[in-house]
DNA sequence: GTGCCTTTGTGAAGCAATGCACAAAGTCGA
DNA sequence: TCGACTTTGTGCATTGCTTCACAAAGGCAC
């Protein structure tokens, strides 16, 4: 059995500190707008909504980039961060599935200002098709391997409706995409190193009501039966 | 020091597990539209994408609604774990921000086949108070509390620009509401008892860039150091 | 009934993340 | 140069989650 050692630069970061990392990475650009040369793990944690020993146990994965006596020169701890992440480099981003919500994300400026490109617009839907969105024509859906391939697309958005997910998924798989963000409410079936993210407001709103749920009634236990007239 | 003893109905349901509650809960409507009556752990596992014992591990949380031999009445599972995420009940949610954002989830179906019912969109911009989305008239964000007061809103969206999205939170708290859902690529600033969950488009895309950027170049360390220039 | 087969529910072990607390490393004023 | 002060980086204990593996429970055929 093989145990890895912990090397003093050791390149597998935690998923939980990747996933702060962003997190960070916005807290530090508000403060580089503010003109803040230097922050304490104290500081930049409580921008972040995180604790001060997290924060530094985070970098801490990454190398040694703080001063002790006097925090973390806030532009070189971007730099490092960006470059961890790969923001450093530009991605091409392809949305498959141009309804509401692709338009949305189409629109969200919050990608460009990253190293994100949105490289493509695709819709199965010929109404859709040829429309203009920020800056885009919406190609039609049977372009996908050809877009993905020509414009070196790296990672896909799926936006379509659940029917077509998996579809599209196997497809951008098949032209070798390994990092989709997904939309639709359903579990893809991915290969060993395909990397899917889900974002499922449904879900979302399942988890706060549970927990709205629980204020509300916070020790009574209610009935636990069926509702008259059910049979089990 | 007290250490609470495990009760055979403890009510503390593990966080990881209300997360995947709603999976299973989609899983197992697919399967009764199907007609499926049981579900083995197995089967049901493999269908929300988890393993089985995690799978059986969370349901023994609710209960032990399963029979041995056979598995889990699909109907029954989806009752009780309605009931558990308060879904039986039906909730008023207010979507504030009615940008390509807010439209796509005031169009978003999936709300309302759960508990979920939109009872207000607002928005501060007038050219878009008066709109007709989804069946609703936008209101303006100065109706914000009597909304909230008066509908009985208990769970309010945030999709807001970020600039805005501290004040609105501030005021819907201030107006009773305890569970935020934040599209903003802010972190919220909330007194205990209230509950944000957050989505966020852009550090999904970033988190999915390291993944990306770490198949690319397997094991070679790339340089560490500044781009040629920078000055420390 | 009885015995075999399937599947649950759950102790227990293993693993990952969190948070504490402090030594080490640095700054800065005198 | 020195000593006081600040803040990082990290070892360690703790907590929480996951996974394994199996006894207990129930169905079903005969």
């Amino acid at each position: 059995m093989i145990r890895r050692i912990p090397q003093a630069r050791d390149r597998g970061i935690p998923d939980a500190t990747v996933a702060r990392l962003p997190l960070y990475l916005r807290a530090l650009n508000g403060m580089a707008e503010r003109g803040t040369a230097t922050v304490s793990s104290e500081d930049l944690a409580l921008a972040a909504g995180v604790n001060s020993a997290k924060l530094r146990k985070d970098l801490s994965h990454l190398g040694s980039y703080g001063t002790r006596g006097v925090g973390y020169d806030v532009q070189y701890l971007i730099y490092q961060i960006s470059r961890e992440l790969g923001l450093t480099q530009d991605w091409a981003v392809a949305i498959v599935g141009v309804g509401n919500l692709g338009r949305a994300l189409a629109n969200y400026g919050g990608f460009a200002s990253r190293g994100f490109r949105i490289a493509g617009l695709l819709d199965a839907d010929p109404h859709v098709v040829g429309d203009r969105i920020a800056g885009l024509v919406v190609e039609h859906a049977d372009e996908l391997e050809s877009v993905i391939k020509k414009r070196g697309v790296s990672i896909v958005v799926i936006a379509t409706p659940a029917t077509s997910a998996q579809q599209v998924c196997d497809r951008v798989i098949a032209a070798g995409v390994t990092s989709i963000l997904n939309f639709a409410p359903v579990v893809l079936a991915v290969p060993d190193g395909v990397d899917v993210r889900k974002v499922d407001l449904s879900i979302e709103l399942q988890i706060l009501a549970f927990h709205e749920q629980r204020k509300a009634n916070g020790g009574p236990i209610m009935a636990e039966e069926w509702p008259d007239g059910v049979v089990m």
